[in-house]
Formats: C-alpha cells, structure tokens, sequence
DNA sequence: TCAAAAGTGTTTGCAATACACCCATGC
DNA sequence: GCATGGGTGTATTGCAAACACTTTTGA
C-alpha cells in the first residue's frame, strides 16, 4: 500500500445461488423493494459492515434477503467497472454457492418484494451488472465441474444415477452416454450403493445412491478430469 | 443492493507477479518506505482511486510501485478479514500475472525503498496478509497449469524443450521425464519447431522453438489435462 | 577425450468411445 | 400388456507410463 487513496468508495456483496430441481438448474433472484431499479430482479446482495468478514457478510446478507440461511459461499470475483451502479462508486464482490432447494425455505426479507428460484434458460435481465456476475459464475461452475466432484450440496442425500445424469447435463448443457457415465462415475468409488430404491414410480425403481464424504473430499483437492 | 451500508471502508490492490528466470520460479517483492511496516518485503499495491475500474488500477499500482509498465493481470481473490490492517479496515483484491523477467526493468518507485525478485523457495515474512495472498496466487498458478498453456508470458520468444520443462518442473515442484514430457507437449502443437539452435553453451546445442499463438490461444478457451 | 546436456522408441496397461437390447414396475 | 425409464457388456482405439542409450558440442 503505497499510497494513500484520495476518496472512500462502498463495497458490497452479490450471490449467486444455484439450485437444481425438475432436472434444470436455476438460480434464485429477488425482486427489489427499494431504489434503485425498484422492483426489477437482481441478484441478492447488500452492503459489507465495517466490522464484517466477507464469507460472513455473504452469509448475512443472502439469509436477509432470501431467508436461505447457513450455506457455505465461495468468492468469486470483484466487480469494479466505475459506472457499475448509478450515483455512487460501488464495488461489489461476487459470491456463489450451491444447494438442494428443497432443503431451505425461501422468504423474501429486507428489501424484497419476492423471491423464487429461476431457470437458467429463462433468466430475465437483472439490475446493474448482475447478468454479466450471474454470468461469471456459471463459466466458473462449468469449469469446476470438469474437474472436482459437485453433487453432493446440489442433490438429495440419496439419488439415482439417473439424477446426476441429468445434473451434469444440466449444468454442462450437453447429453451424455448412459453406460459410460456411469462406468466413469462409479469408477471414481465416490459413490455408495445403497440398498434402497426408488418408492412409487411408474415404472422399474432405480437404486439409490449416496455420496462417499470421504472420497469426495479428497477429490476435491485432488482434481480429475470429467470427460464425457 | 438491499441496505445502505453505516461505515465506508478502504479498497486497495495487491499484486502477487510471476517470473521465470534461472530456471527457478519468483515473484516481485518491494521494501515499504513508508508505515505502516516500515522497511518490510511487501507485494506491490496501492489504494483504488474512485473514478479507475480495477484493472487499470492495478496495473497503475505496480508501474507506480515497481517500474514494471503494460502488464495484463487478472483477478484472483479479494481478502477482507477484519483485522488484516492496522488502524483501519481496508479490504483488498489480489492479481497476479505471470511475466518474463527479462523484458522489464525494476526501478522501486512510489513509497518503495526496493524492488526486487524473490525466488518462491525463499519468500521472506511479508507484511499484513500479504504470504496468505501469495500462496493464494501459487495455488491458482499450479492448477491453471494443468489446464490450460502457461509459459508465453513467463519465457523468452524462443527457448528450448528443456527450458520448457523447467519451468513446468518449477511451478509444480516435481520432476518429469523428458521423453513423455515432450511427447506429449509436441502432440499439441502448440510449438514450432525453429531452423535454429542454442549459441555458445559447452555441450550438444538445442533446437530453439516458439508458441504457435493461435494454437496456444484456442487450447487457453478450451483447456487440456496437463497429467505428467 | 571428457563432460554435459540433447535427443529419441517401444512396450504395456488402462481408459475413452461407440453402440443395442432386456428388465422391472405401475397402470 | 404396454409404456416408461432402469440397467447392463464388448470391441476398438488411443493415450499414459515406464524405461536407457546414443549424439553433439565445447573445453
């Protein structure tokens, strides 16, 4: 720090939330409550408290906004552009996570008019910059995908094959082979065979499956390469 | 944007700079010459300015700090414990680029006693978080290069196969064996093989080759598994 | 002629790909 | 019994890994 700054600027915090249910991924929007850009979808976010980590400051903010509480965020870039937000110099750091919608209650907080879950091929155009975060953060999920396990906070505790298929697929925007998805995936041994099925389906139930916690969390450091 | 933030608070930047240079990976360090931490090896940074998007910021900061002029950096990590800093909150965003020592001139500048490059096995104690963001810096270098081309920035023009695996030996911190390291990096096309050799070395001169640009910049889109 | 680094090929095993049919279940 | 998705195996091909000797050059 060489110099002292001439001005003080405002920082603030934006989330992407990913989700997936009914075999797409979404992300979850409010709609604002307040100036500016009142009652268009942004992202959810707010402003970092002076005496405030970022993770805890990303985690307050979602759950005020959103009402989704006690997930884990991770940073994903700063978003500085001068004219980003109107009036005032704001710039905000991006933060994105991922979970199982049916596990966390959406109610819209401070600020909000709504709040719901969004199709990432229906995504309206957002306030400021927020299509262009939302953006990034779906590359960055992209590539992740390809090289460390996701699943485990997108899914159900148990699933089928099937279903991460489709996650995968989700996510990644292209169809995969079935058998030699799933060679690749059980190849891995991050998958626990349980000795369950599928109740009330119309038609064969299909086995479900857990994730080994343990395998996970080593390939997560390790990395490998997802193919398909 | 949900709430109106109570206290303003500090942006900086702080740049972790790569190079490669007597086959041993470095990064640009300056000593401060001014408080707080005093005569301490620190990265180069500096405050944000209001009206300055980020990237030029930070490539404002380094030639200001170091000398070092018309680097491309890119955005690692913004780092905001509360505490990072004495007497006041300042939140800051890391870059890092990669470049050829060779091609810049270090002249310490603004509020820099000296500059100089640190080889990473002897990175001194630095000041506030600044190791924490160097190792940031280096965890992201090492797994970038598995999955996409590094080296135009970091090498000469021209250079050897060995040079080459050097510096790929010097980033990761282990040892290949030369026939598949070559074999698998000529399978990519990605060098050209240049009607010239090495000049006045004491033993069989090498041939010199140089990136194909074009081949280099698709595989930086569509990445690769580097394995060795 | 010696020292120092450059340069080169083969074998083996595993993983990626492409591809089609039968199975279980509920209605 | 039919519609719906579940579940499985093989043949081919290419890449990763392991490994040691000869060549060129300058001093």
């Amino acid at each position: 720090m060489a110099e002292e700054s001439n001005k003080l600027q405002e920082l603030s915090i934006d989330c992407v939330i990913f989700g997936f249910e009914d075999h797409q991924l979404k992300i979850l929007l409010y709609q604002r409550a307040i100036e500016p850009e009142m009652d268009q979808w942004a992202l959810p976010g707010g402003f970092i408290k002076i005496d405030e980590d970022l993770d805890r400051s990303a985690s307050r903010i979602l759950k005020e906004v959103t009402g989704v509480n006690n997930i884990y965020m991770q940073q994903i870039n700063a978003f500085g552009a001068v004219n980003r937000y109107p009036q005032k110099r704001v710039i905000t750091i991006g933060f994105y996570a991922l979970i199982n919608p049916g596990n966390y209650n959406i109610v819209p907080g401070v600020g909000a008019k709504a709040a719901q879950w969004f199709d990432i091929a229906q995504i309206p155009v957002l306030s400021f910059d927020h299509n262009e975060i939302y953006l990034y953060a779906l590359n960055i999920l992209r590539k992740k995908v390809r090289y460390e396990p996701i699943g485990f906070e997108l899914l159900p505790e148990k699933f089928t094959l099937t279903l991460i298929q489709r996650l995968y697929e989700a996510v990644l925007g292209i169809e995969f082979d079935v058998r030699n998805f799933r060679k690749k995936l059980l190849k891995m041994n991050l998958l626990i065979k349980l000795p369950e099925k599928q109740e009330g389906v119309a038609h064969r139930a299909a086995n479900l499956y857990k994730f080994d916690k343990k395998i996970y969390n080593e390939l997560k450091g390790k990395g490998f390469m997802f193919d398909l």
